[in-house]
DNA sequence: GCAAGGTC
């Protein structure tokens, strides 16, 4: 029997040819797309990997037009199948296939969104050739053999079920985003999506912003005290920790303060173990990575490209447990050539290697792990940093906990009680190897039960309570999984989607005036009951349970349809009734996000930015033609808002940022003097102009004279960090001398700005900031 | 020019 087997992908397809036939497979092309040949208990097999769905669902093309198209009317038209055009060779090579085989075996992925890949493209060839399924949930010998003799049929309903989630993300997102688009007016590349996934994921920033807005911090109070024993210093607080009245915490000091001695009442030591972080899922990964200041969608990109290199293992697992299958000690051996080696050998040495190991395991990929040894000058860039995260969390996931001891020190200061903890790492461990995660040592004097320590200073300090954080993309991330909004593979996709369409800005992740306009909107307009809310995650949680009665035969496809399109309908009749509003509500939005500040020339319109065609931008009033005012605007910069009025001028103040270097706020107008302040540097060290920061094309900050052309003075600028002028001049060369703030807590660096300044031989490097800066643990 | 889900 001639047998074809057709698989997610061709990683997929490559590893169970291998498997089936001993590696003993050959290989061919069919129009261009690789596929293996072999042969099996006198069965012969060919062997190909899809890419993932080949077929697209859309609209048909009569309905592009969205002016002519009421978003009502959207709702009930029949989407069309067609070859997703990136999968036309494959589809050839499918049916050529397909045409000389006896029997199909459909080998996709062990899920929903699996099946209905398999199903769909033989769908697409209406071929009677029997059908087949093997069904196995890792690419294992065992697995594999154990699926092959036991094959099964196809699971048409598990299809319909994930083909029914297509029709109704296509319906609720083609339609709503039409609907919000054309209500503000918003056409072209403008326009405004809405989206299962997407949308809930901005109600939850959405929702963020308001808590923390509604946020009323509380006041309280903190008692400690600084001490000094046998030359150690070191702090304790009160025992009573967070004091609600100032005055209960003034009692306390001053009670404190009558005593000049702290006298040890107790001594507790304890020995604790630290374990091990879990294997990285995608999740957790893009939770770490993110940190490292990539964005999701970059560091998804380069662990995707490190993935098809044969450097690391495939990126998109919700698994957090190595399965038995795994050669830990091969990939650590691995490991041994490569920018690791060492660390690799000392993880090796253990007698024993036990792997660290997270809540969830599946068994589709196991967690994201270096396949391949590599070094830094092989990968650089933001490929290394993703690499060594990745064979950094490796080594940590087998390496042995860290140890740490910890000491609890009570204390009487005139008889009022405090505490001083001790934190001490006795061996590192997973730690060494995962230096990621800074962590704070504090060493306490040694000391026993009534020994006494000098009491420096007593303090009461007033502190508030904190309105929570703001998402990071990385915790942003987490939440939607905790909320089941998208999948490891699309989570990203959503996230950065959002921040191009100008719905989430910022690192710490806020919603732009327009986002959060999107979700009032829909809050106010698009429900019917609570658990069709677009705005809310429920609905996914919804979906999901229809289609699990769909996969199970409790429900029908055509009824669950039909239920989605009624009440989608019912949605936007609500919506257009409240068109005008909805429409306004978001042009205002977009009008004030988009707005630099009020003009002051004349005082109603709002300053925009405008691009010319030559690539340089300017900022415009919306009154044109009635106010012509206009001021040039910095090239190369991302330009912002300043949120506040020149104290100068009066004209608004602007906010630029340049990649990795710290915004800076000032006047919109580059004549105002505040404009010219913000930018000083010092004085020419040539003719005694004044020298100011000035962009370069490509947002390059470097020094100038402002009598170029006269002067033709430059220097190079740090290209990181706040730098702040000091008034000073170089004694050795007279260029001026600035400070550069480049890490909060961290002292400047102070500089001459003349890299050839003779001064430089002699001292060399940089001035080494203070170190001491607090630390923060993770 | 719309979604979300696969994969590259």
């Amino acid at each position: 029997m001639r047998r074809l087997i057709i698989c997610e992908k061709s990683h997929a397809a490559r590893r169970i040819a291998l498997i089936l036939s001993d590696g003993s497979y050959k290989r061919r092309s069919i129009a261009g797309t690789p596929v293996m040949d072999f042969n099996r208990n006198s069965d012969s097999y060919t062997i190909l990997g899809l890419r993932g769905h080949v077929i697209e669902l859309d609209y048909p093309k009569e309905y592009n037009d969205w002016e002519g198209t009421p978003p009502k009317k959207l709702v009930s038209i029949e989407p069309v199948k067609s070859v997703n055009p990136s999968a036309t060779k494959i589809m050839r090579a499918l049916r050529e296939a397909a045409s000389k085989s006896d029997e199909i075996i459909i080998a996709t992925d062990y899920d929903r969104e699996g099946e209905l890949i398999g199903v769909e493209a033989i769908e697409h060839l209406e071929t009677d050739v029997p059908l087949r399924r093997a069904r196995f949930s890792a690419l294992t010998k065992a697995e594999i053999e154990q699926a092959f003799s036991n094959l099964a049929d196809v699971d048409l309903r598990l299809a319909t079920a994930a083909e029914t989630r297509q029709y109704i993300d296509l319906a609720w997102g083609a339609s709503l985003t039409r609907f919000m688009s054309l209500a503000s007016g918003q056409r072209g590349s403008d326009f405004l999506s809405v989206g299962r996934v997407q949308t809930p994921t901005l109600a939850l920033v959405v929702a963020r912003e308001r808590a923390i807005a509604e946020f009323t911090p509380t006041p309280y109070w903190l008692v400690t005290a600084d001490l000094r024993k046998d030359s150690v210093s070191f702090s304790a607080s009160h025992a009573h920790g967070r004091f609600e009245a100032r005055e209960e915490a003034h009692a306390a000091a001053v009670k404190a303060r009558r005593q000049k001695k702290a006298n040890v009442k107790d001594v507790e030591e304890k020995d604790a173990q630290e374990y091990p972080p879990p294997p990285f899922s995608t999740t957790i990964f893009l939770a770490e990575v993110t940190k490292r200041g990539l964005s999701a969608a970059t560091a998804m990109k380069v662990a995707e490209d490190l993935y098809t290199d044969g450097y690391i293992s495939y990126p998109r697992t919700d698994n957090t447990v190595y399965p038995m299958s795994l050669s830990l000690r091969n990939i650590l051996e691995k490991l041994r050539k490569s920018d690791f080696a060492k660390e690799a050998e000392e993880v090796l040495s253990q007698e024993k290697i036990r792997p660290s190991r997270g809540r969830t395991s599946t068994t589709d990929h196991p967690p994201i792990h270096p396949v391949e040894g590599a070094t830094k000058s092989e990968l650089k860039g933001a490929r290394w940093t993703v690499y060594e995260l990745i064979a950094r969390r490796f080594l940590a996931t087998l390496a042995p906990v860290c140890e740490v001891r910890r000491t609890k020190m009570a204390l009487d200061i005139g008889d009022e009680p405090f505490e001083a903890e001790g934190y001490k790492i006795v061996s590192p461990g997973w730690r060494k190897y995962y230096p990621y995660y800074r962590v704070n040592e504090t060493i306490l004097p040694v000391s026993s039960v009534g020994d006494s320590a000098e009491a420096l200073k007593i303090q009461s300090a007033e502190k508030k309570t904190k309105p929570p954080a703001r998402y990071s993309q990385g915790t942003l991330i987490q939440e939607m999984e905790k909320h089941g909004l998208g999948t490891k593979s699309t989570r990203h996709e959503a996230l950065q989607k959002l921040i191009d369409r100008r719905f989430l800005k910022g690192q710490r992740i806020e919603p732009t005036e327009s986002g959060v306009a999107m979700v009032s909107a829909l809050e106010n307009h698009a429900r019917l009951h609570d658990e069709y809310k677009i705005t809310d995650a429920k609905m996914t949680a919804h979906l999901e349970m229809e289609m699990d009665l769909i996969a199970r035969g409790e429900r029908e496809q055509p009824d669950v349809l039909e239920e989605s399109q009624a009440m989608l309908e019912d949605i936007i009749d609500v919506l257009e009734r409240n068109r005008k509003e909805i429409g306004d509500d978001i042009r205002k939005a977009l009008r004030k996000q988009r707005s630099l500040g009020k003009c002051p020339k004349c005082d109603t319109g709002e300053l925009v930015e405008i691009r010319t065609k030559g690539g340089d931008s300017f900022a415009g009033c919306s009154s044109y033609p009635e106010c012509r005012n206009t001021y040039p605007l910095p090239r190369g910069l991302l330009v912002l808002p300043g949120d506040a009025t020149c104290e100068v001028c009066s004209a608004p103040k602007i906010k630029t940022v340049a990649k990795g270097q710290s915004p800076v706020v000032l006047c919109i107008d580059p004549k105002c003097s505040d404009a010219k302040k913000q930018r000083y540097i010092g004085k020419c060290p040539e003719c005694g102009g004044d020298i100011t920061t000035i962009q370069s094309k490509k947002g390059k900050r470097f020094a100038g004279c402002t009598n170029y052309p006269d002067c033709k003075k430059i220097f190079p600028l740090p290209q990181r960090g706040k730098i702040v002028p000091t008034d000073e001049i170089c004694d050795e060369c007279k260029a001026p001398i600035i400070k550069v703030w480049q890490q909060k807590n961290r002292a400047p660096w102070v500089l001459c700005i003349n890299m050839d300044c003779p001064k430089k031989e002699k001292k060399g490097g940089k001035t080494k900031g203070d170190a001491e800066g607090k630390r923060k643990s993770e």
